[in-house]
DNA sequence: AAGTTGCA
DNA sequence: AAGC
């Protein structure tokens, strides 16, 4: 990667080498501390299927999937309150988000080699709104981005550890999903895999 | 192989 | 169904 750069796909707009490695290196470490006091759970869909991506989360509200269906909630399924969202990542939202609000979740997403997650659109939060930032950190992941409607056409587009989208605005509904990862493509997690952050505002 | 659609 |  040499400059960053902006790219817009149906409105997600990403920005390719956002993060350079120190500060991948030191969100790494802002990870596993919230992980140790958040451990990271294994969902399952409303439907009863185990999603492949592991989930945790900091701040107010985390989301959660079970029986009951989707939601945010104010503690770890273990019954403990989630910690707090780390300062440095306050500090990309107020970079990149244009919001004037502060971030309520910041969900921590775990994707092993195999793990994928399908097409879907965050759309649990009360204001929609307010963006959803997301940071890529260790293996390159392919990245489907579609339309409003479920049937819309998508592109895909590979991310890499540093990068940060954000889906605002017209892309805020857009459809997304992760189909595959390069495994062993990132040196920052030397057993590969990928952990992506989103940022959000939920009331 | 990749992109959509249907399912209950 | 954020899965198959």
């Amino acid at each position: 990667m040499t400059l960053p750069q902006e790219i817009d796909l149906n409105g997600v707009r990403v920005y390719q080498g956002a993060l350079d490695r120190y500060a991948q290196v030191s969100l790494l470490e802002d990870v596993r501390a919230i992980l140790r006091a958040a451990p990271l759970v294994r969902h399952v869909t409303p439907s009863g299927k185990p999603m492949s991506v592991r989930m945790s989360a900091a701040g107010d509200f985390g989301w959660v999937t079970d029986r009951s269906g989707y939601r945010y909630q104010r503690h770890h399924p273990s019954g403990t309150p989630w910690p707090p969202i780390p300062a440095s990542l306050l500090i990309l939202w107020n970079k990149y988000s244009k919001s004037d609000r502060a971030p309520e979740c910041c969900l921590v997403n775990w994707y092993a080699p195999d793990a994928k997650m399908g097409l879907h659109q965050d759309n649990d939060e009360a204001d929609l709104a307010q963006p959803v930032l997301s940071i890529s950190l260790g293996d390159d992941a392919r990245f489907r981005v579609g339309g409003t409607e479920r049937s819309d056409p998508t592109r895909s587009i590979w991310l890499s550890s540093g990068d940060i989208a954000v889906l605002g605005g017209a892309g805020r509904l857009a459809y997304h999903g992760v189909d595959k990862l390069r495994a062993g493509s990132s040196s920052l997690m030397p057993n590969g895999g990928r952990i992506n952050l989103t940022l959000r505002v939920v009331t």
